[in-house]
DNA sequence: CTTATTTTTTAGATTAGACTAAAAATAAAT
DNA sequence: ATTTATTTTTAGTCTAATCTAAAAAATAAG
């Protein structure tokens, strides 16, 4: 299996979310930043060794097999985020691009030891759940921030946009992994929200409140 | 810098200490495990990129450059198979195939993060110095134990042969560096030695003897 | 100093992955 | 239900890295 195949494998595997009656090639393309025909390209390739199921227009299912393995890799990806920062004092914006080649290597004991020696953890810096040995993704309930209504609060458990720009602004406003919040006020103009997190106060644009999931406490 | 470039140039840089006038496309390509057609191409492009001097048919020699890019992957190399016996469990046989992989992520910070979390190690488990993040190899002063007298001692601080088998080898009669290492007899006829090893005494071949590192201590 | 052998290089093919440009299939809109 | 627009696929080219087979250069031997 080559880093490319694997690549696409992953990305078919997170786009499966949203189509479920299989993914156009046009969203494979653009989510692997590249053209269109050499998404086609790949798409055969995948196909020929039953890695995903294709018929020419159809759009793309990963095969029992195919997941099996976008899992495994999607495994060592958190696995690496989460050594990256427990181990190595990265913060939670710059792991991705490092862990996106560690996610290639390939032996299982590495994998397993390095499980174990992070102490087999159930989640990854973003707060995404860590697929164990045999593949069982493990999903927490989690709620987006902005369907609370006011008074209702709870503890943050991790991000939808995990982009280093808007990690950073999580950063500079202290909202981390952990961190309670609570609603205070909802401003429906422009769907922002007054929220007290910790003992701070402040205002979080829709684009903010949509992008962290909250685990809800009563 | 692709995965293969920097492999040969590894390998040329290893050759070098045999061949200090050039290295030849067949012992290159012999190292690489590929043909000598193979080998020409590359020479060819690692030449374009100046990272090593050829005139056909006269052997390649690194730049300054090639040099300083193949002594990186080596640190790389070295501090991953540090990590790997330090904090995962590997044994130092089972190594080398991960550290060929890992040595070729590309990140600044991991291996100046892995360097500092290892504890600024100075060498790798088999003895081999760690080059330092100036690229600065300080190299240890090593008799092979074979050219020791009868009488003579010291401490075992490296291999020659990292070959999985060796080491097991050495395992199984429970030699490992820091163990100090007596000899007690040369037989000339086939240069076997009377060694002690710790509180045991025992009898090693001339290929053993031969491939042991040892610290002179008087 | 020619001949034979070894080493190295060239020539031509192959494979994975990507690209551009054009054709074909599907979906949308008048 | 045709035309228009979008999506997808095909056809052909490109690059890195490899290979086999053959040619050329360098070295060794008689």
């Amino acid at each position: 299996m080559t880093l490319s195949e694997e690549n696409y494998l992953k990305a078919i595997f997170h786009l499966e979310k949203k189509y479920t009656k299989g993914v156009p090639t046009n969203a494979i393309a653009e989510e692997m930043d590249t053209k269109a025909s050499s998404a086609t390209d790949m798409i055969k390739r995948l196909s020929e060794k039953d890695l995903i199921a294709y018929k020419p227009y159809q759009g793309a299912k990963l095969t029992k097999e195919g997941s099996a393995h976008a899992v495994k890799v999607i495994r060592k990806h958190r696995l690496w985020e989460s050594f990256l920062v427990d181990k190595l004092d990265f913060s939670w914006d710059e792991v991705h691009e490092v862990a996106e080649q560690l996610e290639h290597i390939k032996s299982e004991k590495l994998i397993k030891e390095l499980d174990k020696f992070l102490g087999y953890p159930k989640t990854d810096p973003h707060g995404d759940p860590i697929p164990d040995e045999n593949g069982k993704i493990h999903r927490i309930e989690k709620t987006i921030l902005s369907k609370l209504e006011v008074g209702q609060g709870g503890v943050c458990i991790g991000v939808k946009d995990s982009s280093s720009a808007f990690l950073k602004y999580l950063d500079k406003h202290h909202i981390s992994l952990g961190k309670s919040i609570k609603v205070l006020g909802k401003e429906s103009f422009d769907n922002s929200m007054l929220v007290k997190v910790g003992e701070d106060e402040l205002t979080l644009s829709s684009l903010v409140s949509t992008n962290l999931y909250i685990k809800i406490v009563k």
